[in-house]
DNA sequence: TGTAATGTTTACCAATCGGTCAAATTATCC
DNA sequence: GGATAATTTGACCGATTGGTAAACATTACA
């Protein structure tokens, strides 16, 4: 796996004997993906059967295993399928651009994935929150050469003084939790907030807040120059 | 539940005619929830195993189950009895205190709650992650009252110019995050920072940058007055 | 249109799941 | 010390788990 080039499809079902996919394989895969998706985000890996998600996607357990073969198979291609694209918005942070609309659109971008794509922000939080047992490798090598890179960023912009001296780690670690934490922790945000602000508006409301927060704190310090 | 009164005891093994709980009981009910904490805050609920907990509690799954006569037993005597310690630092949020040294003992207090009870904050994350099915009530009822009455704190000091102006719900919700953070995702935070900073560094430079971001961020508009 | 490759289903497997039962063992108390 | 209650265990249950075998159906292509 690798998080800057394209993610491509490697599933091979188990009766081809073809290396050509077939429209059928990309259909079924699709579907079964989508229905992985489902259950894996909302149970976990050990939560998860692989009889649901053969419900879910509408078709019988082994049809789904005619085309992954393994539990581990259907997890790791779709983690494989959603890393690429959730790392998409740290990526497109950019050194050259104005630091506080650099880190105002970061948190913009990422909030809007935790709205649009809970599920996909869920199978990483319950994969990590469960010891990251099947992409500890890629948060290890990858992930971390990315965060390091755009850390590197954020310090030489602390140092010039256009933002405050801060730890660049610890900064990502916070905008990544605030805007994961609207997909994770759903149901207690609208618990707590009751159904009168549980409405689409409390994205609106958090983005405001959030932006108001790190933009806040991250004033360059004025008793310096 | 309740979570202003302290928590009691209610566990009563199924073969105990009498109402007095015997040496014996707390004691094994004790190392079983020891051993329900590692094993549900490590896989949720359903990836669980009552063998697990045996195991690991080192004794046989029917004496298990003379304690707790279900699965299900064990885990709502295990919210129980965490719930209400973990509600303590925002419960402990003085109204007539200082706003800006409030705010910073509840961040360190968080903080070392993610760094000394693990275990019990993925708890949490766990269930809420996989949609709450087992604590709705008390988010909806007890969880939001509490935080209905803090947030009033807070709107209250915004309101006199003690801090920024900003929505108290999503503040509260921001705290949670980063803090937890570093109890949920644990693995991720000690793969990104590598080896050299993931000592017990890591929690002191993770205090102060989010005493940082939360003090400078809801430092008083300085255009009003 | 025939046929070989691809796709689907039914029936099934051993292992594990949550949980029960009755018998055996241990602690408690008079 | 003996009766009685509390505790512990091994054997077991039906349901569910991940996964297989092989017969059957469909598709693609010459």
């Amino acid at each position: 796996m690798n998080f800057k080039g394209k993610p491509q499809p490697v599933t091979i079902p188990r009766a081809a004997k073809t290396l050509r996919r077939t429209r059928i394989q990309e259909e079924k895969e699709e579907q079964i993906l989508e229905a992985a998706l489902d259950v894996f985000s909302a149970s976990g890996f050990r939560g998860s059967t692989i009889d649901q998600i053969a419900e879910v996607a509408g078709m019988s357990k082994p049809n789904l295993l005619y085309y992954f073969r393994t539990k581990e198979a259907m997890h790791r291609a779709l983690i494989d399928r959603v890393l690429y694209t959730w790392l998409e918005p740290l990526r497109a942070f950019d050194a050259e651009g104005n630091p506080e609309e650099e880190i105002r659109s970061y948190i913009r971008r990422k909030l809007e994935m935790a709205r649009d794509f809970p599920r996909e922000s869920r199978l990483f939080a319950n994969e990590v929150l469960q010891g990251a047992p099947h992409i500890e490798d890629e948060l290890k090598g990858p992930l971390k050469e990315l965060v390091d890179e755009k850390a590197e960023v954020i310090r030489a912009w602390a140092k010039s003084g256009k933002i405050a001296k801060c730890d660049p780690y610890h900064l990502i670690f916070s905008i990544w939790s605030t805007t994961q934490h609207y997909a994770d922790f759903d149901v207690q945000v609208r618990a707590v907030l009751g159904q009168e602000h549980s409405g689409e508006g409390r994205f609106e409301d958090a983005a405001r807040f959030l932006e108001q927060l790190f933009i806040g704190g991250l004033r360059p310090d004025r008793s310096e120059a």
